[in-house]
This record gives structure tokens, C-alpha cells and sequence, in this order.
DNA sequence: AGCACGCCGACT
DNA sequence: GTCGGCGTGCTC
């Protein structure tokens, strides 16, 4: 077969040649030849051969002509010469450019499910054929009868139809009194209908719903920020936003921040559009993975939903980008290459000329400056749907309102914990912490409990009875003695998790039914989908739990909300530090008294004088936003200004301390570009590697990446420690 | 990313 | 004397 490619190759005329990008660390495309007469088209799928191995990539571009006619090898397309579409060959490039990865790996996310490329086994079923066998048992009788109807069918079908084995139905075959038909390898993809279920929509939906069709319908790159507290019907009019896309023959992409709310969401859609969208995430079948993979690139999937990798898939006619929740973490991919979801969408977009959607309550900084200075037209939501008020938000001072040692519980949160039990109403209690206790001490010297592999205090699960870091997985019991003085039992443990919190809360309100709701005391979301419906059947009365709860459930008789500890993850010096606990703890009082039911959100704090309480008790979010933003701008923050993180890590922890002086010492000075560190990581150590960090800071008109690239080019770092860039990092440790 | 080539310690 | 550790370099 190769052999027959190269002859033609050979004996047809001149030989095209590409470069050709190939999913490797590699500095750039490397040229191939091609078998005569085929194109040299950017983004058509090869299998190249590349040292020992047969690697898949996809032509980039002509060749380079830099290496020997001599020493080219052959490049194979694919199968039916599948191209990935242009826009998304451009986006691979760029995000390349921006994240200073090699352009192979980040074509790496793009060819992730290699099987989607492979040629399909078509399935073959069967329908009722001339012959009728000699020997008419009564099990091929049913057979026949069933598939005289003209319907084609898979054999396990038909013998499970006919309750036969699927021998049976073999031996028909045989005798030909079945034949085969081939059917395509997978059954089409539902087409969402624009007018399945449309929704009826506020006056303020309406004109946002409106703008966002405008959008769609103008076919070029826009941005919007959807910005409406929770219960303001987001959902509902980007949703109008999607039905004009459709309607358009156009694809959707949908992200979200994490695969675990897509259950609700995909019920959601379906109602409103009569069938459930395409998925795409990390844990899809590959099955599965194929075939949404190639219902994007032949573009018959007309919606996807997706984490952050969707933004790579080979969308053949993208219309609409959608980012939903757009201030969430997880958006920031923090492994392989380092990019934020969010950004890139809005970059996908401008690529492929549509519009695109940022949708929160809580918006990130960046996006909210964007949009109020003009830069992302901005569509306000301002109320809650139906009738619902928002909650009053009362805060609690801790170093006032104390309960007894060892307890977090204040007596102003068990009165309010009580009131809300005895009118028979729901309540949750909130802390950012899995576990029984962060931190386990010994009484007798003080020794902390910490991770072998990582910088970090190992956390008490007193129901699995371990200690286990949140960091590496790394997990142990709890020793009999101190390791350091050798005290018999002298461990005590210091701080509330969840566990801890529900165990103050059963010994209080012995009576009452609860639940806790972490993602490490659920085995896996079924069970915390169990904890919900519990929740929503009135099983029980208080839901305990960490974040995992405070996100887009909505429970029609909780009107008590009790935030544990709202002063968690105040780290100082981290510029988003505040904006974080206000988002978080937004979120969490948004789930208090929905349904014409007030709530009431009772926030514990050691703090209440801090901006971000105040904001919360006010309920003034753009106040803080503005404060917040002032603050940066003072600091030249992003978006006020650029940073980027280089961190070096190792196993050897003086080789990565050397690599970071030696780096720091050969920085270019640049105007307007500070180098700051390099400082151990936060966690500086993490699963056994040591991590050093360097912070580039730069005005806003800084090429950061051309400052970057003429700074790593002349400073190798070699051997065993690894360089990765962190462009816009979340945080500065 | 793989994989091969190439120089220094404990084994048949 | 060899087998094998992983450090460095190459793959069109």
C-alpha cells in the first residue's frame, strides 16, 4: 500500500512538499513530501513518519526547504483527507504564540482522540433477504417475522427483539435469508430545534436576548458580558442567543467551568430545544469522543458543550461562543500549556469572526473593565425571575460573638440555625474546607503534621480515619506518637473542615437530618447528585459542604445560608484574593431564600470592617468592583498591566535554585518590565518537585512575549529542570 | 515526546 | 571484563 503511494509518487510527476506539524516540542513545522497530486492545504491530517515512530500531524504550511531534499521523508494523508478548518490551524498558532509553547503541543489538544481520525467501521444490520431457509425452526420463524418489516437491524438487536441467541440470527445470514446492509458508523446528531419550547422571556431578558441575536445575525467577531445575579435567567436568553445560531446553520460552542454541572444543563437545553446538546470532555468514552469529534468537523453537531478543551475542536462553521460563568477558576487550564479558557474563547471567536458570550453574576475584574469601559457591550440583568427577593446578608464578628473553645458555631448562627429547624424551612452551612481539620499538631512540641512530597499540612478525614494532602494525594495514618518528641497521642486538631462542622452541628441539633456534600466525601457525582435530591425532597433539613454546593443548585425552601469561615483564602498580596472571596461567597448567599421566600445569609468574620464584607452585607457589588479596579489600576495589575510567571521546577531543589538565579541574573532590562524573585513557589514544594517562581511585571503596551522569548532564548535551562511560562497568572505565588 | 547514543559503578 | 544508570541530542 505505502510502497504503491511512493511509486506514484515517483513515476506521476513533481513531488509536493509541506511543512508539516507534528504533535512534539518540536520549534516548528518539519517539511515532508507528499505523494504527487496531492494539495499542499493547511490543516490536511498526515501520518508522518518521524524518527522510530508513525506520528499523526497536519500540513502548516509550504516547505521550509532548510533540510535536504534528500533526507525527506514521506507524509501519508489521511484516509478521505480530513483538513482541519483554517480558523482553527490559525488559533493553534496563536495561542502558541501567546502562551510561548511550541506550536506542535498546542496542535497536541487539538489531535487529543487520535481514534476520531481513523477510518470508521461502518456497522452493518440487517434486513430481511430472498432465501427462506430450508429448516423453519420456530426461533428463526420470530426472526424472520420481526425483520419482515423492512427495518434494519444490528444482530444483537434483532435476537434480543426476537428473544433468540445471536446464533440464530448468524445461521440466517448464512442461508441468506438475511442480508446485510451498511449503515454509517454512527446515528445522525440530533438537530436542536430553534422553536422547540421557546421561552417567555422578561422585559430585560428580552433586550438582552435581542442584542445577543443582533450579534449573531452581524456574522463578526463582537463581545458581550451577560452580567445578572443568579436566578436572573441568563441561561434562558443566551439560550435565544443559540436558537438564532441554529437557526443561522451555524455551530455553538458552550463552555463550562467544569463537567459536573453539565447534567442540569444538558436537561435545561433539551427542554428548551427539544434534544440534549453534543458533549465534550475529559472523562467522554472514546466512542464517544469520535463521533462528536467528527459530527464538529463535518459540522453536523450544531451545539457542543464543553470544558476548556472544547475550544479545540475542529468547529467547521462556528457562529456563537458562549464562556457561562466566566469568573471560575477552573477556567485557567494549570498543566501542559498554560492558557485561560475564558481568554482564548474570546480569541476563537475573534478568529473565526462571531461573537461571543461571557456570561456571571460575579464577573472576573478583567471582564468587568472591559465591559464598563466600553470595550464588551455590557447586558445587564438586574433582577432575580419571578418575584424572588434577594437575601438579607447580616454579618457576624467572630472575635465578638464567640461560643465556647474548640466551637464554630456562633450563638447568633445556632439561633438562626434553630428558627429556621423549627419553621420547618432549610438551611446551609458553608466552609471552603474538606476534611476534619487542616492542620493536626502535636500538643507536646508543636510538631505539624506535613505532606512528604509537598509543602503542605496534611488534612485530617476523620471519616476515612487518614491524613491526606489536598495537593498530591499523598495519604497516611494518623501516628501514635509525635515523630519529633515522641509524645504518646498528642495530636490535637486545629481548625474546622466540613466534617467538623457537622459534628459540632449533630451534637447542637441532635434531631435534625443532615447531610455533607464534599467532593471527598462523595464517591463521585452520583452521590453528590444523591445529597441534592435529598436536599429537594425535604429529606433532609441541612445540607453541609464545601464549594461543591455553592454552584447552580437551587433549592426552593432554603432560606438559611451560614457561612463558616468567610475569611479563608484572604492571603495578602494576592491581587485576587478579594475578588475571589467575594465571588465565592456571592455565590454560596445566592442560594438562600429563592422562590418568593426571603433568605437570610449569616457570614462569620473575623473581618467585617474588610471591603469584601462590606460589599456583601450592602449587597454592592459594583462599589467593590470599583474599588477593586482603582486598586489595580494604583498597582498596574492586569488588566492595568501585563504579568507572567516563569516557574522552575526539579526534583533537585538546589538545581531549580541555582536555574532561578542564574535566569534572574540574565534578565534583559526593558523599560517598563520589572523581574521580581525568583521566590520559592507558595507550595514551593509540590509532589516531590521543588518549584522556584520569577514574576515579570509590565505595562500595559509591553510585547511581554517578545520581552520573554529574547530572555529564554540566550539563558538555556537545561537538564533536570523544566521551565514552564505561566502567561497572566491567577495569582503571584 | 520518545528513543538512541554515550560515558561511569556493581555484578556474572 | 560487562550490564545498566540516565544526561544530551535528534527526529524532516
Amino acid at each position: 500500500m505505502k510502497d504503491a503511494v511512493l511509486k506514484s509518487a515517483l513515476q506521476l510527476g513533481p513531488t509536493p512538499r509541506a511543512g508539516v506539524l507534528l504533535p512534539y516540542p518540536l520549534p516548528g513545522p518539519y517539511d515532508y513530501k507528499l505523494p504527487s497530486g496531492v494539495e499542499v492545504a493547511r490543516g490536511l491530517l498526515v501520518t508522518a513518519p518521524l524518527g522510530p515512530r508513525e506520528a499523526l500531524g497536519a500540513v502548516w504550511g509550504q516547505a521550509e526547504g532548510a533540510v535536504g531534499d534528500n533526507r525527506l521523508k514521506y507524509a501519508t494523508p489521511l484516509e478521505g483527507h480530513p483538513v482541519l478548518p483554517a480558523d482553527l490551524c490559525d488559533f493553534i498558532d496563536w495561542v502558541a504564540d501567546y502562551t510561548l509553547n511550541y506550536p506542535g503541543m498546542v496542535l497536541a489538544m487539538a489531535l487529543r482522540s487520535r481514534q476520531a481520525f481513523e477510518p470508521g467501521a461502518p456497522r452493518t444490520a440487517y434486513v430481511r433477504g430472498h432465501e427462506t431457509p430450508k429448516r423453519l425452526t420456530p426461533a428463526r420463524a420470530r426472526v424472520l417475522e420481526i425483520a419482515g418489516d423492512g427495518l434494519a437491524r444490528s444482530v444483537p438487536a434483532l435476537a434480543e427483539e426476537a428473544n433468540v441467541t445471536p446464533a440464530v440470527v448468524r445461521g440466517l445470514i448464512e442461508a441468506g435469508a438475511l442480508v446485510g446492509v451498511e449503515l454509517p458508523e454512527f446515528d445522525p446528531v440530533p438537530r436542536p430545534d430553534p422553536h422547540f419550547a421557546p421561552t417567555t422571556l422578561s422585559l430585560e431578558q428580552e433586550a438582552a436576548a435581542r442584542s445577543l441575536k443582533a450579534a449573531v445575525a452581524a456574522k463578526r467577531f463582537s463581545t458581550a458580558l451577560l452580567d445578572g445575579v443568579t436566578g436572573s435567567g441568563k441561561t434562558e436568553t443566551y439560550f435565544e442567543a443559540i436558537a438564532e445560531a441554529v437557526a443561522q446553520d451555524k455551530q455553538v460552542l458552550i463552555l463550562l467551568p467544569e463537567i459536573a454541572l453539565t447534567v442540569q444543563f444538558l436537561d435545561r437545553f433539551a427542554a428548551r430545544f427539544g434534544c440534549r446538546p453534543a458533549e465534550w470532555h475529559s472523562d467522554l468514552g472514546q466512542k464517544e469522543r469520535r463521533r462528536v469529534y467528527r459530527a464538529a468537523m463535518s459540522g453536523e453537531a450544531r451545539v457542543i458543550v464543553g470544558a476548556r478543551s472544547a475550544l479545540f475542536l475542529p468547529f467547521r462553521a462556528l457562529g456563537l461562543v458562549i464562556v457561562d460563568e466566566e469568573h471560575e477558576q477552573a477556567y485557567k487550564q494549570e498543566e501542559g500549556p498554560i492558557y485561560h479558557a475564558r481568554d482564548m474563547a474570546v480569541v476563537r471567536a475573534r478568529i473565526a469572526k462571531c461573537p461571543v458570550v461571557l456570561a456571571s453574576a460575579t464577573p472576573s475584574l478583567e471582564t468587568f473593565v472591559n465591559a464598563t469601559g466600553g470595550r464588551y457591550a455590557h447586558l445587564v440583568l438586574p433582577r432575580r425571575h419571578g418575584n424572588a427577593t434577594l437575601p438579607e446578608v447580616r454579618l457576624i464578628d467572630v472575635t465578638r460573638e464567640r461560643g465556647d473553645a474548640g466551637t464554630f458555631l456562633s450563638p447568633p448562627l445556632r439561633e438562626a440555625l434553630a428558627a429556621t429547624l423549627a419553621s420547618g424551612e432549610q438551611a446551609m452551612l458553608f466552609l471552603n474546607r474538606r476534611g476534619y481539620a487542616p492542620l493536626t499538631l502535636c500538643e507536646a512540641c508543636g510538631y505539624k503534621i506535613t505532606c512528604p512530597n509537598c509543602s503542605a499540612w496534611l488534612v485530617e478525614h476523620r471519616y476515612r480515619r487518614r491524613l491526606m494532602c489536598h495537593h498530591c494525594g499523598y495519604d497516611t495514618h494518623t501516628p501514635a506518637e509525635c515523630p519529633q518528641c515522641a509524645a504518646p497521642s498528642s495530636f490535637i486538631a486545629c481548625g474546622p473542615g466540613v466534617e467538623r462542622v457537622a459534628e459540632e452541628f449533630a451534637q447542637v441539633f441532635p434531631e435534625a437530618r443532615m447531610a455533607i456534600a464534599s467532593s471527598d466525601t462523595m464517591q463521585g457525582p452520583g452521590e453528590t447528585q444523591a445529597a441534592i435530591r435529598a436536599m429537594h425532597k425535604r429529606e433532609i433539613d441541612v445540607l453541609i459542604g464545601t464549594q461543591i454546593v455553592a454552584k447552580g443548585h437551587h433549592f426552593p425552601q432554603l432560606t438559611l445560608v451560614g457561612v463558616v469561615d468567610a475569611d479563608l483564602g484572604g492571603s495578602d498580596g494576592d491581587m485576587r484574593a478579594r475578588e475571589r472571596t467575594f465571588q465565592l461567597l456571592h455565590q454560596v448567599s445566592g442560594r438562600a431564600g429563592r422562590a418568593d421566600k426571603p433568605g437570610l445569609v449569616l457570614i462569620q468574620t473575623r473581618n467585617p470592617k474588610d471591603p469584601v464584607m462590606q460589599a456583601l452585607a450592602k449587597g454592592d457589588r459594583d462599589a467593590f468592583y470599583e474599588q477593586e479596579r482603582v486598586s489595580r489600576e494604583r498597582a498596574g495589575s492586569p488588566p492595568f498591566g501585563r504579568l507572567a510567571a516563569i516557574i522552575l521546577s526539579s526534583a533537585d531543589a538546589d538545581a531549580a535554585r541555582d536555574a532561578g538565579r542564574i535566569l534572574a541574573k540574565a534578565a534583559p532590562s526593558a523599560r517598563g518590565v520589572k523581574v521580581w524573585g525568583p521566590t520559592p513557589a507558595f507550595y514551593s514544594l509540590l509532589r516531590g518537585q521543588t518549584r522556584e517562581r520569577l514574576l515579570v511585571q509590565a505595562e500595559r503596551g509591553v510585547d511581554i512575549q517578545a520581552y520573554l522569548r529574547a530572555w529564554l532564548r540566550q539563558a538555556k535551562i537545561t537538564g533536570v529542570v523544566r521551565l514552564t511560562v505561566d502567561i497572566d497568572p491567577m495569582s503571584f505565588f
